[in-house]
DNA sequence: GGATCAAATATCCTATAGGATCGTCGGACG
DNA sequence: CGTCCGACGATCCTATAGGATATTTGATCC
């Protein structure tokens, strides 16, 4: 309920940099205040969305625990932590396996589930949205997005930072759980940059800023639609 | 919701047993191939949910291994997924310990979530509901329910069946998923069981059964806005 | 050539020991 | 009397060894 496995973790304390400021670098490399099996779970997360772990892949601890160097159980409880975020599955005796790649039939239950949520959450961020958030979100309306990469990166930080300026934790959790898989899905076909979302997500940015809440409702519907329209034509079956 | 009361877990479950071809019925329910994580995770769960750990309790990996009997590996494993489901909490060279209960932001939060959710899974349920679970769904509506846990399951599955019967898993699971947190608060409190809820527990049924959509949604969303009213008045700060 | 069975491999699961770190308690000093 | 400091206990993190099991591969037979 609180904050389960965010990408919201405070580094340091405060203490190390008050004994002294001699080198702040050394520290950042070594000291891991946050724990190794945070750590791990961090790069097993952004190997599965870089798909450098494709889906359907087999992953094995040991092999990990080599990679990167540190022993087994940080490991497990990684991958325990991925599993139950949906990221990976344990088959008894037969090791852990990234998820599949996402059917029709989860296309369509992930789109309804974000329908029912994030024009809500839109509606809200209007009202409730701080002026820090609202200039960044201002950042990532920018048409400066040449690669694939800088597209999913800002459509991720787009839908993350409206979620969460509708001030609901629960919200912003869940939504980031469910696009993870949007983000792995539109790179493993490697879709083309659509024009059009930059523009839908603009048109919604400029509800939230004018603090429109049925403008800002209307818009993020309209443009999850046109995202779901423009995602199912990968699917035949 | 069952709450197994199991004193030890037995590492080799009936591998001995299995020789004997007598009865494989028993091996489908007990031989469950799952792993011992999967048993001590639902085994700690239970014991939150049962309030026998009470929220803000820590919880220590070697005290549970000795209890348990098994090694620290599962615990750490269980604990993991635990910590991803928000019901304990990790702090570095501290230990775990269970969530704290629920504050007033974390229950408006919450039930603003139920809002948007569960009346559109009535809706749905309303239209596609097997009739296997339409019969489930008559079993929980009974008035004997005497005791405070026999209420609790009954408003568990009450709300599990809905929640299914839309056809989401992502929305069964993420109701699934905050109604542990409710039944923990019910709990803490010792609520006592409000008449009103089997009634409009009632209504729902009834017109989900109807195949009534429209009717279906608007029953829970006037139970969830009316669960909310009963357990607000518990919260002062 | 295809199917079946058995050995071999790779992997997981468990157990135990040892080192590193954090929070706490008690005593000394200003 | 309040504050600081050092030792203690508890806990986590790591490492290694051994047993149990699923998957794979290869040979044999029909």
């Amino acid at each position: 309920m609180l904050h389960p496995v965010n990408d919201e973790i405070q580094p340091f304390c405060g203490k190390i940099l008050a004994m002294s400021a001699v080198n702040e670098m050394a520290d950042r490399q070594i000291s891991r205040p946050s724990g190794l099996a945070e750590e791990v779970y961090r790069r097993i997360r952004s190997d599965i969305m870089s798909l450098r772990l494709p889906p359907d892949t087999r992953v094995s601890v040991d092999s990990l625990a080599r990679e990167l160097g540190v022993s087994q159980t940080p490991i497990r409880e990684a991958l325990s932590m991925l599993e139950a975020n949906g990221l990976v599955s344990k088959r008894h005796f037969a090791g852990y396996a990234t998820s599949p790649r996402m059917d029709r039939a989860q296309l369509d239950e992930l789109f309804e589930f974000r329908l029912l949520i994030e024009p809500h959450a839109a509606r809200k961020a209007a009202d409730a949205m701080l002026e820090a958030d609202m200039t960044s979100l201002g950042a990532v309306s920018g048409e400066g997005a040449p690669s694939h990469d800088g597209f999913a990166d800002m459509d991720t930080e787009f839908h993350k930072l409206i979620a969460q300026g509708g001030g609901n934790h629960l919200i912003a959790d869940s939504l980031a759980r469910l696009h993870i898989h949007v983000h792995i899905f539109r790179s493993c076909f490697r879709s083309e940059i659509a024009e059009e979302a930059v523009h839908e997500h603009d048109v919604v940015i400029k509800a939230i800023r004018a603090r429109n809440g049925a403008a800002a409702e209307a818009a993020m519907r309209r443009h999850i639609e046109r995202s779901y329209g423009r995602l199912r034509d990968f699917i035949k079956e």
